[in-house]
DNA sequence: CAGTCAATCTCGCTC
DNA sequence: GAGCGAGGTTGACTG
């Protein structure tokens, strides 16, 4: 079996046999052609006929990009199946959900290009500056980059109504709410915030909730003082080193 | 110039003339190789070496994929620029963005595959289903889904907190916010609209909030119960006839 | 499984 | 350009 295989302008029969190969040997199918596209699921579209670039993933992700965006047009996430047929010089392709139930239909009428491509790849993302990385540097680094005498108490601590990021203590013994963001603090983060301090307050009479990112909108920070909480100004840390692209370990395929 | 050009494992002039062929004459260019990945802007992350999908837009989105997920592992969105040059053997490509600051940078070692297409599409996406559908029906065909009575005011209607999906009057007079998810409500819409009826509640005494959705969480519906909220089952509308899905061995195993 | 929430979210719209 | 919220969100994780 070749790692990939491409195939121009392929007749009906070259394209069914690299769909075929491909979906056998667990390879990322790459189409590019002009074709219809209908959806039916949670929602329900259709796309006219247009040039395309159609990718069906081993693990049964199915895209299907437009010449512009970063997201496909029409999609199935990973699980689906694919099943497909040829009606007359149409070339039927389907990827099939279960649950929910959803169908991805593209009709191929012009296949430009079609090929396969056997992926060799070990190495998964390493990816700093997010949310939990945050988190874990104010629980277990500096708890006192709140302020002075803050001591965390949970971490991500499950309550009636949904999932406290850090729940501690301040230097007076009061029970303090933080919520998390890694950017700019919006609305949502504020409602958020009160929907855990509304939660607990019940129980304590002396609770504050602090707003922990990087910076917040004005309209936030005007709803975030209306109810009595606190912004206190956190960038997410980075952990990953990379000045430079380290070039060991570079292995020729 | 052709419409799309393939070259199987380029050396690395090739690749260079096809990378600058496809850029000048706004092709998609679709590279499959082995390749490390570096980012760094709003976070920071790198990928060691392995094979992968990647994909340049002419309207600067960038892809790069792993054979899973529906999502590329890195990506930058529309509106990037394209730099790139070589380096012994290697070929690196670099999209860079301006506002955040944000570079991608996808260092490949070994192009097995590198194509350009040009495509021709005219058409968009023709999708229902979605909330904003919802929303028009409820307003301008069907108000009284919501209840015998209910007469709507306004639509996306801004207030200092947000923006509310549809303002009404119930058959008593009393103001009713509404708030519309297309799928199940969760905590989070629960908690949008209890932050707008507590800013109109400030001036209307007899103020109703309703949450439309066709389902709800049951800790949703809770925490709804207990600001004195109301729920109301409604399924988002399907304008869309669609017939032409053929969901023939729609089976699954 | 359902629920909850983050995301380099993206995308469209409004101010 | 900032802010706000939807999305066929996806994806990870927990009970």
């Amino acid at each position: 079996m070749d790692k990939f295989k491409v195939i121009e302008t392929p007749n009906i029969e070259e394209t069914t046999e690299i769909l075929r190969n491909g979906l056998k040997n667990k390879a990322v199918l790459i189409i590019t052609a002009c074709c219809r596209v209908a959806y039916e699921g949670r929602a329900k579209s259709t796309l006219e006929s247009g040039d395309r670039v159609i990718i069906i993933k081993p693990d049964g992700s199915f895209l299907v990009h437009k010449g512009e965006k970063r997201n496909p047009v029409n999609w199935q996430p990973p699980g689906c199946k694919v099943r497909f047929r040829t009606e007359n010089e149409l070339l039927v392709i389907k990827s099939l959900r279960s649950k929910p139930k959803e169908i991805l239909e593209v009709e191929i009428s012009k296949t430009h290009v079609i090929m396969y491509f056997i992926l060799n790849d070990d190495n998964e993302l390493n990816l700093t500056g997010s949310e939990v990385e945050m988190s874990n540097y104010i629980f277990y680094e500096n708890p006192e980059i709140i302020e002075k005498g803050f001591q965390p108490i949970a971490q991500e601590k499950p309550i009636s109504n949904g999932i406290i990021d850090i729940l501690g203590e301040d230097k007076n013994g009061n029970l303090v709410v933080l919520e998390l963001k890694r950017g700019r603090a919006t609305l949502d983060a504020v409602s958020q915030l009160k929907r855990y301090t509304d939660n607990l307050s019940k129980e304590n009479k002396e609770l504050r909730g602090i707003l922990v990112a990087p910076s917040i909108t004005k309209s936030a920070f005007k709803l975030l003082e209306s109810y009595g909480l606190e912004f206190r100004e956190v960038h997410p840390p980075r952990k990953l080193k990379m000045d430079k692209i380290d070039d060991r370990n570079f292995s020729f395929n």
